[in-house]
RNA sequence: GCGGGAAUAGCUCAGUUGGUAGAGCGUCAGCCUUCCAAGCUGAAUGUCGCGGGUUCGAGCCCCGUUUCCCGCUCCA
């Protein structure tokens, strides 16, 4: 947390204010991690697939979406708290005014929404609350149709959407893992009622490999199967990759089979027929949706906590971000060796050229060796150097960060040398 | 929502029985420096989280509040 300040990648919201409860901001390194995080998704999702659309639907929906898809009952709990023991229950769940754990008295049951609400047009009246969507699937269950007119996509197909969400939650809490605002990426991919097995499986190991393709550990992630109790109203089957942070094994991505339950639920609310022609079956049916949903904040904070190391050079503490090249936010560091000779107006030069295709920049202050670790701190994978040899023969001197080897290349490569590592 | 702890420079922290704030690191400028936090010179940055109270005087004592951390509780 120390360092994503000192760093700028993450900061409170509205510090100078003294902070707003679970609530945080992107500074300059984290909004490009951010940023290459969702890119990174989003080409999995809709460039390496063919039969994945994106929509980019709106935060505030019809009321009526909530009632449909049960977040109205099911977000709005009445609890109850025991006055002596301070355990808390569902008011549905005790008989009576005590507590069944100590005998103590319970309190009045309060109504727990955790949607947020506000209020559509300019005065505050019960006909015209909204809420803010607790969820971003929603936007794509309501689309179904308007997606299969204008995108001549068959099923099997998805939806893949990023954005915003907010949840009241009763405890959020460690750092930007649970937020009340945050962002998710999820995919909605609709299939025939008798495949959902088998897409269900192709996910869940897909939705892996991406999760190890940003460069986690393979052994802090893993599978957590939400037993029949677990399983939320909708879902038949449920997988969550769980991965192992500094405060226990925790959801970072579910995998859900929704069965028809959203569409019919829509097709119910609002009249509308949400069925899909098969042509090819020649059967009419309402597709069943394997939901592939991911914590856009949560896999940031993943890859944060699973790059940090302090580590032990000759004695000193090298505290290094070991962040793939391919969601690093700044990729490479051009660094004139001395400040003399005109090694930083070669450094500059190689700087501009590099800075339309990938985001690097031009560093000549302090010593090379402070340079180098300045660069380690913030997940820099690679530093360029130019030395006196450069300013003759045109060659660079590249030293990766996870390796710290060196190597020399010529400057007219360096571009196709960096397109290979952060392409990959 | 409950219990415990914490909040002083960008970061990590000192701060004596109450007498209007310091260090290290970092940052910036200059010098020096040919490959892993070297050195030298100089500079900037604090209503001590916020609001009250006690006091001649509060970073320190009291009350309230906000935020963060830990443990419960909750988690479609």
């Amino acid at each position: 947390m120390s360092l994503c300040k000192r760093r700028g990648y993450i900061f409170q919201s509205s510090e100078i204010y003294g902070g707003l409860n679970s609530c945080y901001d992107y500074g300059p390194l984290g909004t490009e991690l951010k940023q290459n995080i969702k890119s990174a998704w989003w080409r999995a999702m809709t460039y390496h697939h063919d039969n994945i659309e994106g929509v980019d639907a709106s935060i505030l929906m019809h009321p009526r979406v909530w009632e449909a898809s049960g977040h109205v009952a099911g977000f709005t709990d009445p609890l109850v708290d025991c006055r002596r023991c301070k355990q808390r229950f569902r008011a549905d769940q005790v008989t009576g005014s005590t507590c069944t754990n100590c005998g103590g008295q319970l309190t009045e049951p309060r109504q727990f929404n955790l949607m947020f609400k506000t209020f559509m047009g300019p005065v505050e009246e019960q006909a015209s609350v909204v809420y803010l969507r607790p969820e971003t699937a929603q936007g794509i269950f309501v689309n179904f149709q308007n997606v299969v007119t204008v995108s001549r996509q068959k099923v099997p197909f998805g939806i893949a959407q990023i954005g915003k969400a907010f949840r009241n939650e009763i405890t959020p809490g460690n750092f930007i893992f649970r937020m009340r605002e945050f962002e998710q990426m999820e995919m909605q991919f609709f299939v025939h009622p008798s495949t959902d097995s088998d897409w269900f499986e192709k996910w869940r190991e897909e939705r892996l490999q991406w999760h190890l393709s940003l460069g986690i550990q393979p052994d802090k992630l893993r599978w957590h199967e939400h037993g029949p109790g677990e399983l939320a109203h909708y879902a038949k089957a449920a997988f969550d990759i769980q991965y192992e942070f500094p405060f226990g094994w925790q959801e970072i991505e579910g995998i859900h089979n929704r069965t028809d339950f959203d569409l019919k639920r829509h097709a119910e609310y609002s009249n509308k027929r949400l069925e899909y022609f098969d042509e090819a079956r020649k059967e009419k049916y309402v597709p069943y949706v394997i939901e592939t949903s991911v914590g856009c904040d949560r896999t940031l904070l993943t890859v944060l906590v699973d790059a940090y190391r302090e580590e032990a050079v000759e004695g000193e503490t090298r505290v290094v971000l070991r962040l793939s090249p391919r969601i690093a936010p700044i990729k490479a560091a051009i660094l004139p060796l001395v400040r003399k000779d005109g090694m930083p107006e070669m450094s500059r030069r190689i700087t501009d050229d590099l800075m339309r295709a990938h985001r690097v920049f031009h560093d000549e202050t302090a010593s090379v060796g402070k340079r180098y670790r300045r660069q380690d701190e913030i997940g820099t994978p690679f530093c360029v150097t130019i030395d006196s040899q450069s300013l003759q023969d045109q060659t660079v001197t590249v030293r990766e960060r996870d390796s710290m080897q060196q190597e020399r290349i010529a400057a007219a490569q360096l571009r196709a040398w960096l397109d290979e590592r952060v392409m990959g």
